[in-house]
DNA sequence: TCCAATATTGACAACCTTGTCAAAAATCGC
DNA sequence: GCGATTTTTGACAAGGTTGTCAATATTGGA
């Protein structure tokens, strides 16, 4: 009755002996195919049930030539960013019977063609993925993107990306996201808006400036060159531009910083300096990550559905794959939303 | 001389003929097993190159019965704990040919052992795992290491641990680093030292609080169990413990929060009270993760290396698989650091 | 120099699934 | 009711690798 070991699992031979057809009636029912009586159908189902049968994976993937992996290729796994589209993406994996993998790729950006392509094979071939997710900031890059394409493999970019109508997209609409952040300081009566930018090789970056500029044009204020300070996603790169601001002639009132690592460095910057948030300058955010409300005081901020985007991004691309085989493009934008907390106020009129 | 199709990659039997030989002495070469002339290694090698073959995953793991996987099970991928691991873990996974994939597994210390089960075969069946590495709170799960042992997958586990010589375990001194903790605050001249509890469920809040309560002993000191406080490895516990400090009538002169995010919480509470760190307070945290730069002043802390303890833990695996079968109990102990920033001073003496 | 022992090599099966195609069964039209 | 069509089913091969075992080449000893 019971398993004689537990090591043995059941294959599908074993199934098709107990429900008395061939292994090939069992594989259809297991994979829905029609032309099966239904009467057959139970039986299958009932002994795979009973014996508690799971697919062999590798022997699907080695007949079907599928590997059921997703890849997920990023520069710098571990940042915040890029483990919560990971988190959701793990998830979507799990449901639909698919498994994540991460690739870390070094500076792959700054790399001529050929090694790209040499880079991507080794680490492709060996388990060639159904699919990959590029996040920024590979997603807007044109290279890597060929190269992907030259071998065959569906990719679905997550982020804002130049290279429209290339394929599957999800993101958000960072441009409308920005304009949204001006215009509240702005109401707020704010004038001299800084702006710190993210890095310049992700595309986020450009795309938020430019809504600022565009918000900022339309509530009738000029952008000061001067406020507007590059940056690198990081805390310390908002540190050192709050430190700026600090020893500028004319500081700003406000300033969008582009991520939360960021405006939460300036924060501390002007902190450090005895001067108060946001009595002494409004800051807002962007991501709405942990760090947002584990300052003081909470950070403004847009928030952004990192997971889902990691979530969605694995279930488009896997609808893709049954698909005709032509990836259509198709670009998915999930809602942002505004988080008004606390380090923004009207500006100190002395 | 080129390809004709970049699709079409090379098998064994490209290489056999290429070389002149069977694909068994490819196969051979290639696993590095003896009986092969060195003459035909070569001609095997070169053959590969030139044909940039790479093995076929899901034939590889099919004939061999194994999947190239790792798995880490956590509970909330997400953490920054968790993702320094899992840093360290793709990392080595990549060097040594495996794949590291993660599975989220919901208070599995919760469920009943039946339920564990399920909840493994589902997940590992599907895909068996080579290997699990087990993190907190489930490696120190009894139950659980029992199925695992159970369906015969070979685990690491990382971090301190209850269950002594059950297999292979990757850590730091905990215990020895609350020690070195504890006795640099009564260096400094601190006698009313508290100190904020992690998650209950997982050891390292154990194991940090023995230590302290040992070298509290050691230094002549007593711990007041008022000054004990309850934590989530979370910045909102250890905000809440800086409230309860903040409104009880003998407040402690130093905290050692076990991890680094309830030490800035406790910060942030003072911070906003008015108070000075580490004028008012002095605090040390646990881990040296990002926030401990990330604060101001710089947070005292111990460094765990987290993601070499990840990769550590891969390697360690990886290589109890090739073994004879028996997994042989080892700890692997890395070094942890203690470090000196600016959260910690001599009390303050009025 | 020849036989035994050893080292090297290769033919073939096996791993478990799915695609192909042909056989068998059921249905339909007249 | 019978042939033609459609539906259902199964036998068999293929996918790329590694283990088994037999065949062959090499070495050593007498």
């Amino acid at each position: 009755m019971t398993q004689t070991k537990s090591e043995n699992s059941a294959k599908m031979k074993d199934v098709a002996d107990l429900a008395g057809v061939s292994i090939k009636t069992v594989s259809r029912v297991l994979n829905n195919e029609p032309h099966v009586q239904e009467k057959l159908r139970r039986k299958v189902r009932e002994a795979a049930e009973k014996l508690e049968y799971v697919p062999s994976h590798s022997a699907r993937s080695l007949r079907g030539n599928r590997s059921y992996d997703i890849n997920l290729v990023c520069h710098n796994a571990g940042s915040v960013y890029v483990n919560s589209i990971q988190f959701g993406g793990v998830i979507a994996c799990q449901e639909l019977g698919y498994q994540l993998s991460i690739s870390l790729m070094e500076d792959l950006d700054q790399m001529a063609m050929r090694d790209i392509r040499a880079a991507f094979e080794t680490v492709m071939k060996r388990r060639r993925p159904d699919g990959v997710i590029l996040l920024a900031p590979y997603a807007n890059d044109e290279k890597i993107g060929f190269v992907l394409q030259e071998m065959g493999i569906p990719v679905v970019r997550v982020g804002p990306v130049e290279l429209q109508n290339k394929g599957l997209l999800v993101e958000i609409d960072d441009y409308q996201a920005a304009i949204e952040v001006v215009r509240h300081l702005a109401d707020l009566g704010h004038k001299n808006i800084g702006f710190i930018r993210g890095s310049e090789n992700q595309r986020a970056t450009h795309v938020r400036y430019s809504g600022f500029c565009v918000a900022m044009e339309a509530a009738g204020l000029t952008v000061e060159d001067a406020l507007v300070r590059p940056g690198a996603f990081d805390f310390q790169s908002g540190y050192e531009a709050g430190q700026f601001y600090l020893g500028h002639t004319s500081r700003p009132s406000a300033v969008f910083a582009s991520n939360d690592d960021m405006a939460a460095g300036l924060v501390a910057a002007y902190t450090e300096h005895g001067l108060k948030v946001p009595k002494d300058i409004s800051v807002v955010g962007f991501d709405d990550s942990s760090i947002a409300t584990c300052m003081r005081p909470y950070l403004t901020t847009v928030r952004q559905p990192l997971s889902d985007l990691g979530a969605r991004a694995v279930r488009e691309l896997v609808a893709s794959l049954s698909g005709t085989g032509k990836p259509e493009a198709r670009r998915i934008v999930l809602d942002h939303e505004f988080v008004l907390r606390d380090t923004t106020a009207p500006p100190n009129t002395k």
